[in-house]
DNA sequence: AGGTTATCTGCAATCGTTCTCAGTAACGAT
DNA sequence: ATCGTTACTGAGAACGATTGCAGATAACCT
């Protein structure tokens, strides 16, 4: 309960708190060293609410992502703790998927904040009327809204990523290719879709409905995209899956069932796993830094505020990189062709 | 830039701004639908600086924890954020395992949060001064400091959870059972040790210097605790890897060495992991649930607010579970025994 | 010595709320 | 008609810091 103030220390010191104030932040002043000592017996710490009133910032960022538990985004998140400096702090808002919990979240953030690293949860609409409105910045990360190119970002090269794995399959000889996607509202989503398909068509592969789900980027939607590709009737001999999630779900749903990958399926999934060496057989992936992407939102961000927000929109792409282990090989069927020339 | 005050709204509507903050504050008031749409169309936000300096309050609640990549830290987070409720929001510290920051971040949260829910980084000092001195409402997650009974926590039986980790590779049939720790500096680390140390006792086995590993909860520090394990002249049939991490990295020093788990080597781990399914064996562990010990948490320090801080220190205790798959087998040497009853 | 800087000082206004206090209007009861 | 009660009102003082302003002191130059 002991509230010292500012006063506090100036009557103890016999001086007035201007003086006090001006010591704080940084000029010289007659009684420096009487000073630091009353600040440290009183044990006096400045009121944050007080300086935030007067200045109007804050000192804090705000990081919104959908989901903390996704390894992505909390490397994300420690990537941008690690950059945010020493006087400036982050404020975590985890959305758990649901636009009701985002907008409010949102909504609550404006004056407690300097500014905001976002994960919108879908580019469908419109970012947020405050952020324009209130002149609020933002930097956005892994996606954009609609109208993202308003502000800065810090995206992957989504769709070369997918083209690379999707390349990748074919190169190995697969034709049946299957790709679990995320929601196609989603930058990641879309554009992963987008690469897939411009694989097929440099590979002169049609694209095929039934080969591609649109699932939710969650475990759960994985397994169960697996499990619907596996009763088709002709199913793929190859799948790429769109997220490090869904490729959890989808390796579960293959190991329930007893199907062995690679000989019966090749899997390439899109964001590295900590544990992917030690699964068997050890997950070829399409890898990305994502404590850099955290970063790089991070510095964007504190550029921007120590510009006194005057600066242009920067947009920042982060590099993919196949990384090739063993959960991929020879189609299956394509074998059968190769011993007995005969069926098509 | 438009900065609306409720004064502005006051004047639109012709009334003061005692009238307009009344209002706010959920009072009934004359104007009521004029101040509705007022604050609507001047777009109207309630400075939440200013709130804070006049109520000293400020709906935020701080989480601490060494690294929000360990997925059970990320679990634990989200947790503390399903159960924070619409008026709260979360200020997440990531400490990076490192003292100085620890500290340093520490002081920074007077007067910005309202209390802290934190997993501290060691228990051999006090707690840090300013929770006594300020009165910040702390609730201890995890782990504990030397002072910890003082404040509220959430802690998991480690103690139980090692034995049982432990006596299930005795029951298996081991004697040569080495334990990879943490930082014994740590709660979770010092308490997981004793479980392992009592097992053995119980289970008449000598506790060996060189069995037992301190390490760091870290991957690499798992990594090399198991390489150094190997190195011993008779080298454990079982091992007991104190957390996820550590696991990980042990895992990882056997599939480098191409040793074979169980066959020749049995682990058991301490948490679970997403994949621990998918590896190959799949993993046995101790499970407990993380989600639930954040969400404890937070009600914790919710009902210590809501109460005015005026409540005792309440301590809760989340329970351990074995998660039995196919990690752990009969030790190598004793089948050897039972096939040529000679030796020793 | 007198004038000019340079440097430091305290006063007081200010940031946008909340909250106490005194006051007013309406209404029913006496 | 007076009183008490209820239900609201506005003025103005906080909350704890920062900062423009004018004044004070010391240092320096001619």
């Amino acid at each position: 309960m002991s509230t010292v103030t500012i006063t506090d220390v100036a009557k103890r010191v016999g001086v007035s708190v201007a003086t006090i104030s001006r010591h704080l932040s940084g000029f010289t002043v007659r009684n420096q060293e009487q000073i630091r000592e009353a600040i440290i017996e009183l044990n006096y710490r400045p009121s944050a609410a007080a300086r935030n009133l007067k200045s109007g910032r804050t000192g804090i960022i705000a990081i919104v992502v959908p989901d903390i538990t996704n390894p992505f985004f909390a490397s994300i998140v420690e990537g941008a703790e690690s950059t945010v400096g020493e006087d400036r702090m982050i404020l975590l808002v985890n959305t758990g998927d649901s636009r009701e919990r985002e907008e409010k979240a949102l909504s609550q953030l404006f004056g407690r904040v300097d500014g905001v690293i976002m994960a919108p949860l879908t580019e469908d609409e419109e970012s947020p009327s405050f952020f324009s409105q209130f002149g609020l910045p933002i930097v956005f990360v892994d996606r954009v809204t609609k109208d993202g190119e308003k502000f800065s970002s810090v995206l992957t090269d989504n769709a070369k990523g997918a083209q690379i794995a999707t390349d990748y399959l074919i190169s190995h000889g697969h034709r049946k290719i299957a790709m679990i996607g995320g929601p196609c509202s989603t930058t990641p989503g879309k554009k992963r879709a987008d690469g897939y398909r411009a694989a097929l068509k440099k590979g002169e592969i049609t694209f095929l409905n039934e080969y591609f789900i649109e699932s939710d980027f969650s475990e759960a939607g994985g397994y169960a995209a697996m499990c619907q590709l596996l009763e088709i009737d002709a199913p793929p001999t190859a799948v790429f899956v769109a997220n490090n999630l869904m490729t959890m779900g989808a390796l579960h749903a293959l190991r329930d069932r007893g199907v062995s990958i690679p000989r019966e399926i090749s899997i390439i999934g899109f964001d590295d796993l900590e544990c992917a060496e030690l699964i068997s057989p050890p997950l070829t992936v399409i890898a990305r830094d994502a404590r850099l992407q955290g970063s790089q939102a991070m510095d964007l961000m504190i550029k921007h505020l120590n510009n006194g927000g005057a600066t242009q929109p920067e947009h920042s792409m982060v590099d993919v990189q196949l990384v090739e282990r063993g959960s991929c090989a020879l189609p299956r069927k394509s074998q059968k062709i190769r011993s007995n020339k005969i069926d098509h």
